[in-house]
DNA sequence: AATCTAAGGATCGTTGAACAATTCGACAAG
DNA sequence: CTTGTCGAATTGTTCAACGATCCTTAGATT
């Protein structure tokens, strides 16, 4: 009977300072309230959450493992600014993990939330709401991810998205953005359902494929020497 | 004439102590002299490699997100011990990352690369070496996602292999493990080499299957209660 | 006027010390 | 044998300090 707690472990290891600080950071990260390029001062962050710069610091390094910052010797961190190349690296990504999920078989419960998904997207754009369809899409597309049902794979997804956020934030018009891809989240979910993994898969690559143009045409970081 | 330097610039940015410091203990872990289960003194190591506990911190930090430490809170940090289902899904994760890249098709560069480390795989097989059998493996396999040509996949798939490195060393006999692949790696080239993607992805199936297999048979975490 | 150089200020990198919080083992009490 | 309590050891977090590095700006040079 006390098997069953095994489970709850998992949350004994969890919270630091430093961990929930990431949090918050990671939070505002995504939801674009620091805007990519911005540069994060370890003290004004530091007095303003009330935390020491070492601690600070801890969660800093925490969310330049994830990209979500970028962190120059001797000049500070900064919100990072993705390039065209890492748009496309991204997309890169997403083919593959995306590309062999969608021909796995899916599981009711696993399509049952992808479902769920495709309708959140739905009435969202219904609403005019194209923030919360593009929250939607993310989870419609790391719903599909974990048809592989690895951990891992999830959790490189879930990166993934976050960074892909830091783009979207720069781009002017959400709706145009994704309202093309409302429909198209319907009509890969119904491949799915009927089991045909390969047109899924087919129809999954020109997906990404016009995703990838739109975002890139779209996209452009106005300094051209790439890093900064 | 000065855009070959571009590539260089990535050194610039590197160098902080926390980062080399985690590069040595990294270096430790992946050779195991660091052994699974083992804890890491902030007092000891910081006094063996001379640099301050926040600074060593920093570096544990790193390395627990590479997930090579294991981070628990107030107890320190231990070297990772993997469990079978972290096994299971880091060749879940393989699947995916390397059965994508051997149905691109191959670039002669890359190509060579790959042909180098079946060579030096067979070399040190011939020599006894099993150790450098497992090295030369694992370049094999980071040489096949790079078939991607994405940064972000190669650097999953070499966190991948720091990972299973943790395996390997918990295993008592190298030579069964590594023996059996020496030649199913160059079968693989060989079916790379003549472009027969499909054939070499199908190989790549029961190859990993196999490895798989044979890993989990040898890998009894001894204790039962999963994480400890 | 444009370019190079040098000084100054701001911020980061790192250290060492300090104290609170937590864990773990030992020992005593029931 | 279980439960409660104490104390040593270690981690979590903060703080202050100093050197190193970068950016800016003002001045000197051409």
């Amino acid at each position: 009977m006390v098997a069953a707690l095994e489970h709850e472990r998992v949350r004994l290891g969890r919270s630091s300072t430093a961990e929930r600080v990431a949090d918050i950071l990671r939070e505002h990260i995504i939801e674009g309230l620091f805007a990519p390029g911005q540069r994060l001062s370890e003290e004004a962050i530091g007095n303003a959450l009330g935390v020491s710069r070492n601690t600070l610091r801890e969660a800093f390094r925490l969310l330049g493992h994830e990209r979500l910052l970028d962190h120059k010797l001797n000049r500070g961190v900064f919100v990072r600014v993705l390039s065209a190349a890492d748009v496309a690296d991204l997309y890169q990504m997403r083919r593959v993990l995306e590309g062999a999920a969608v021909r796995r078989t899916a599981s009711p419960e696993a399509l049952a939330l992808i479902k769920e998904t495709v309708e959140e997207a739905e009435r969202s754009a219904l609403a005019d709401r194209w923030q919360d369809v593009g929250t939607a899409n993310s989870r419609f597309h790391q719903a599909l991810v974990a048809l592989h049902r690895s951990p891992r794979l999830n959790e490189a997804m879930r990166q993934l998205l976050a960074e892909l956020r830091l783009v979207f934030h720069v781009m002017s018009n959400p709706r145009a953005l994704h309202e093309p891809f409302v429909e198209r989240n319907r009509q890969l979910l119904e491949l799915l359902a009927a089991g045909r993994a390969d047109e899924a898969g087919t129809f999954l690559e020109s997906y990404l494929d016009d995703a990838e143009r739109l975002l890139l045409h779209a996209y452009e970081p106005l300094d051209a020497s790439g890093t900064r």
